[in-house]
DNA sequence: TCTGGGGTCCTAGGACCC
DNA sequence: TCTGGGGTCCTAGGACCC
């Protein structure tokens, strides 16, 4: 056996809702569905939704409306993020405590893992134990030789479909992938796979197959190569394990009730502008920008935006700012959704 | 059944400067 | 006389992901 550089992405099954039934045990084995306030009359989606759940069509993403039309015997619950974000931590730290591995978080339930080992799938299982053992909560692993593979891995890992752990790689990417729809690949959304099947491009191997530089002329220099990149499972094979910097911080809030008073929309705009000051203040990362987004009813969104004239900590002055980049908007349409974004100057 | 909240990166056009 | 080409910043929007 030889050692080798090996990707390892920890995903968490059904992260909130078994993070939710672990604190109330008597939810086992029922439909489960986090999301907002955990009131199903309100504006708001699905966080996550248990297996039970998702037996009734119930997705993430999905308005809790929905979920509550197709599943009236669903438990609905609010969204804890302060205790999801613990619990999350917990999982890192015992992924970082393995010897010799470099940790990326990719989001509260996933992770990518770097590993030199001759046994990727030895490992993924000292994981799964290490990480049930620790705080009781199940995970799939997916196994690439690059960051790529590994995360379209984990899909197939899954409860239901895999046994905890999935390799692909050059090896069987072609065997896996070339069949499936472009939509299948880890940065291919609904809409750039239409816009490829536009061009007669339906699946990865037709993907794998096509001339980036085409590809870059169509759809973007950047992009369009880096589209063939995945139809050939191409990606990052070094995970990195130094702390991400943020780029920028928001806060945005949908209403109950539609804002009809443009005085509303200004006093909103003002509170969200201070709940983002206070924010960057206790991190010491000065807005450099400042954004304002807008949704109007029924749902057309638009942001503007404006440079400070010097980078600010202070919230008296980018609340005044919010207002400024507010005020060019001319529209006084009811307001559905408003939010507030500081970006912060690029090192 | 009307569509959350928090992010990132890319693109393209215009301004502006040399 | 009304024409060049490159580089960079600013801004708005699009798309994707968790």
């Amino acid at each position: 056996m030889t050692v080798a550089s090996w990707v390892l992405h920890v995903d968490l099954d059904q992260f909130l809702a078994a993070v939710e039934v672990l604190r109330r045990p008597e939810l086992a084995g029922r439909p489960v569905v986090v999301g907002g306030k955990g009131d199903p009359t309100q504006r708001a989606v699905v966080a996550t939704a248990s297996y039970e759940a998702r037996r009734f069509g119930v997705r993430s993403g999905m308005p809790l409306r929905t979920a509550a039309a197709r599943c009236p015997d669903a438990v609905f619950l609010p969204a804890d993020n302060a205790h999801y974000e613990a619990v999350s931590q917990e999982v890192m730290a015992v992924l970082r405590a393995r010897p010799g591995v470099v940790v990326e978080v990719m989001g509260w339930d996933e992770a990518f893992v770097g590993a030199d080992t001759d046994d990727p799938e030895a490992l993924a299982a000292e994981i799964r134990g290490a990480v049930r053992a620790a705080t009781r909560l199940e995970c799939s692993v997916g196994i690439g030789d690059n960051m790529l593979r590994a995360k379209i891995a984990t899909e197939f890992a899954k409860p239901g479909t895999g046994g905890g752990a999935y390799r692909l790689t050059a090896a069987n990417w072609a065997e896996v992938m070339f069949d499936r729809p472009t939509r299948a690949l880890w940065g291919i959304g609904a809409k750039t796979a239409r816009k490829l099947a536009d061009r007669g491009i339906h699946t990865v191997r037709e993907l794998a197959g096509t001339d980036p530089a085409a590809l870059a002329a169509e759809l973007g220099p950047a992009l369009g190569p880096w589209y063939v990149q995945l139809g050939r499972g191409i990606g990052r094979a070094e995970v990195e394990g130094t702390p991400w910097v943020a780029r920028s911080r928001s806060h945005e809030t949908t209403f109950q009730t539609d804002l009809a008073d443009w005085a509303d929309v200004r006093e909103q705009v003002v509170a969200l502008a201070r709940r983002v000051a206070a924010e960057i203040r206790a991190e010491d990362r000065p807005a450099a920008r400042v954004a304002v987004k807008v949704r109007f009813t029924p749902f057309s969104t638009y942001t503007r935006s404006a440079t400070l004239e010097a980078p600010t900590l202070d919230a008296d002055r980018f609340a005044a700012a919010a207002l400024e980049v507010l005020e060019k908007f001319t529209s006084r349409r009811p307001v559905r959704l408003l939010g507030v974004r500081a970006e912060f100057t690029r090192p």
